[in-house]
DNA sequence: TTGTATGCGTTATCAG
DNA sequence: CTGATAACGCATACAA
């Protein structure tokens, strides 16, 4: 409510010296910098980041963008990103990006536009080349999590090396017969993670010269999904495998609770391999590639951050890796002697 | 880039014109709207919205606090709010509750006051009356989700009732010995859903006369969390409860997943209710008590929608109620013969 | 219907 | 170290 004005009357200094004293910019007698904080405690006054925003271009406020807010991985870069921002003062404006063309297009024709982020993060969402360049035509620095976007800086796991190491696991301990329960392969709005880790892991079953027939059950990338594909893939013993590779740690956990409803014992009978380490993966005892979505979210703002204050010190065009590992839990075991 | 001087001129009319023909608000000719409508795309044109802000007073953009991101419940209000605020044309800026008490401050005096929202929806948190002061001195709609909140409209279910019908259930089903496992009182940083949920348990057994010593486990709001109440409630066969009140979905998912890994089958051995309808509730046939989060989420945004167009038609000061409903799937049944 | 002029609350550029 | 003063880009009251 009370301006700079007010503030700089109250303390018997110009606007600008209260300007300067309230930002601590410029050099401010401290005597004068003093009654200044004085002033604007008794007055409440805070600046209009508004008012500051118009003379100075910068708004303090990032945008991120994501495809979907409930589901682990988005929203644990959310939180990653949210977090940092807030530590360094920026404020998040949440874009979801709606799977309807239109209203896509609208995101980035109307609200993208506006000026009012000083960068954007974007997370999951793989961008059309117009899409980029609207992006670029902003001159705001911007990253992408998840999988590689030509002309933005992103950072991703190697989703292929992932489920290559889950297989090679599988592999290490005496299977053979392995099936990949994965994402859709029509459905990857978002990255061709799916692709990916499917491609992963038929690389490893290649490298180890086993033969892959039918080796692939897509589903939905959640527990419903994985549990829909095990009970189908599982209900026959004769032609059961003996291991599974999930797309992700959620389709494992609907597949362990699948193998155990059809009186399976994981992992004497089923070993289970999933990609994420998901907070539920520990109670499932489920091996796992961890990835921490959290930390490539402060990573993200970290770069983001740099490129703003820094000279323009132009991001790295490179997508950057982001370091995976193997959890070895219970969920994984030599396979039964046929 | 480009401002309205430039349109204007391109147009060959004033900056006026060109702003009430862009906004629509006024009368313009339309050979004028027509001219300034082409100049304004070709040069790609699109209003500042910081300095829109600064001479309207209004953003066109609202406050989200939350305690959570990566919870069930408050990413589903997340995307009903998003969806709802983007059909309107606002942004969403989203700000995590810290739980530290110092951050949590910082976030109501400096972010939230700098003057960049219309209005402020909470969810899920309880605001202390400084907080609430705080807020209404902000002159803002605010509403609340998830809980009464002193001195703000809020919308939330009846907590008590929830848990109420979930016992009534049970009891109905003829069980005599339910145990209720839900969150730990001493943790309930957002309202006090879990005493409230307690006590609609409590309320349900009473009015049934039914005795109820040893009657709650306390764990936490997740799956991991009712999988231990639960392994530590069911492991004794003699003293094993024949139905469970879960606090939540997430709990009773655990809970189901617990029994079946000590070979109790659900639910001739042991019968589960849970709240929520959460989207795994399904496949884990639970039957629950549904509440639908995301058309909260909606309504919320309604509500301060309708306080900031119609002439400061004031909120109603209540708690609006929720309705709920019970799902029932097949998690429930008859207590075994004893 | 249109144009002119003013102000929104800051920061930045100068002199002093 | 400080104080005028000019932008920043737009919306609106008022006059035409």
């Amino acid at each position: 409510m009370s301006s700079l004005a007010e503030v700089a009357r109250r303390a018997g200094v110009s606007k600008a010296t209260a300007s300067r004293a309230l930002s601590g910019a410029a050099h401010v007698s401290p005597a004068a910098k003093e009654r200044v904080a004085a002033a604007a405690a008794e007055l409440g006054y805070v600046v209009s980041s508004t008012a500051a925003s118009l003379v100075t271009g910068r708004t303090k406020n990032v945008g991120v963008i994501t495809p979907f807010i409930n589901r682990w991985f988005f929203a644990e870069v959310l939180e990653g990103i949210e977090g940092a921002l807030i530590k360094a003062g920026y404020d998040l404006t949440l874009f979801r990006l709606p799977s309807e063309p239109e209203q896509r297009s609208r995101l980035f024709h109307y609200f993208l536009v506006r000026k009012r982020v000083d960068a954007i993060v974007c997370v999951g969402v793989e961008l059309a080349p117009s899409e980029v360049q609207l992006i670029q035509a902003l001159r705001r620095p911007a990253v992408g999590i998840g999988g590689a976007i030509p002309g933005i800086t992103t950072m991703c796991i190697d989703d292929e090396q992932a489920s290559r190491l889950a297989t090679r696991h599988l592999i290490g301990l005496g299977h053979t017969r392995i099936v990949h329960v994965g994402g859709d392969l029509d459905a990857q709005l978002d990255f061709h993670v799916h692709a990916r880790r499917l491609a992963g892991f038929r690389a490893a079953l290649d490298d180890a010269g086993i033969e892959h027939p039918d080796d692939f059950r897509p589903t939905t990338f959640s527990v419903p999904g994985g549990y829909e594909a095990a009970m189908a893939l599982l209900a026959d013993p004769e032609s059961r495998p003996t291991a599974i590779v999930a797309g992700c740690d959620e389709i494992a956990i609907g597949a362990i609770t699948a193998a155990r409803q059809l009186g399976i014992v994981v992992p004497s009978g089923l070993s289970v391999v999933g990609i994420d380490d998901h907070p539920y993966a520990a109670m499932f005892g489920l091996t796992t590639v961890r990835q921490r979505p959290g930390e490539q979210g402060e990573q993200a703002v970290d770069l983001v951050m740099r490129a703003m204050t820094d000279v323009d010190a132009d991001l790295p065009p490179r997508a950057i890796d982001i370091p995976i590992d193997l959890v070895v839990r219970t969920s994984t075991t030599a396979p039964p002697p046929s």
